[in-house]
DNA sequence: GTCTATAGATTGATAGAC
DNA sequence: GTCTATCAATCTATAGAC
């Protein structure tokens, strides 16, 4: 693997684990193997570096989202996936998803950062609209009230619910959380 | 007011803006008016601060779920001032819950606090839990299921808008999460 | 691309005078 | 309780050799 992307990898980790402002260029030199003034090569600002990893973040959430709705056809089971993504994004109650872990700390984040989180949020809404308008017609998701309030309920659900579980360290919380979404889910 | 006090009301300031992280001693300094040395005579450590802010904040909670008891007898509209406990605690959608905020860089938070937020989850499910109970009895909130799960829901959906809404600026976007409980209330 | 060396700023924290 | 003075550590970032 190239030294970009094990630096992004690294980082990545330890954002979702520590926050932006809880790791440092020395951290991840150490982690990679490489001293911290060659990572400046790569990223030369430490915002050069967030950018990069909320861009990639986001990237991988959309490239997900499509290969959910190849695998499946119905809106339940491509929720059902949905949901997943974040409850494995925890690991072991550890990690937040990266873009709840940027948005503490906002004030130190540049516009450019802010923006990707944006579209990282209003991706996952067109999605969860597109999924709850499915499901209402092919009767997998039950109880479908008002779409626009729906998905922006289940983005809600997700990132809280991450946090409650992180603080925890119970997955069973994340579970009784998200199970006003499960619950309605039929999945085959 | 006596200095303490004003250390911890900018302190909190400072973390529901900018996170744990984002903020020193030099920062609460400048914006009380005091030496920043002169702050390790009421906090010797910077967890010391954190602690006491948790705490105070989760007490504060506390209280002001009594008074809404107190003001109220129905689920439907104690839920009601719940929500907007959160929606104004945005704060044109600059400021989190302090609970939120300190959610993220959980790394570097001692147990002492990590205890603390716990605590206030905790309390936050029990009183939910109570008020989804009666709110479906005195038929004040509809469409009641699962008490535990719409306590957890509840709350996760709360911290989450919170999240979003900070990040797309826009307080309609708490509004639009919120909205799957708040159709659901009679207030009066 | 990676290194050594270093700069300049900021951090949390302490000692001791008043 | 608040101050001045100072500390050691850490931070992001740069210059220049290889």
């Amino acid at each position: 693997m190239d030294r970009k992307t094990a630096l992004l990898d690294s980082a990545e980790r330890a954002v979702r684990a520590r926050g932006y402002n809880g790791f440092s260029y020395a951290d991840l030199a150490e982690d990679v193997g490489i001293r911290k003034a060659s990572i400046h090569y790569h990223f030369p600002k430490k915002d050069d570096l967030a950018k990069a990893l909320m861009s990639r973040y986001r990237e991988t959430l959309f490239s997900d989202l499509k290969n959910i709705n190849a695998r499946h056809k119905t809106g339940g089971a491509r929720l059902h996936d949905y949901i997943q993504i974040y409850k494995s994004g925890l690991s072991g109650c550890k990690c937040l998803c990266l873009c709840v872990a940027f948005s503490s700390g906002q004030d130190s984040l540049s516009d450019q950062v802010l923006l990707e989180i944006q579209k990282f949020h209003s991706g996952s809404r067109k999605w969860l609209i597109e999924t709850f308008t499915l499901g209402h017609k092919d009767n997998s998701i039950t109880n479908v009230g008002n779409i626009e309030q729906e998905a922006a309920a289940c983005l809600a659900i997700m990132e809280g619910a991450q946090l409650i579980a992180r603080s925890s360290r119970k997955i069973e919380d994340f579970d009784t959380a998200a199970a006003q979404l499960t619950s309605r889910v039929y999945v085959q």
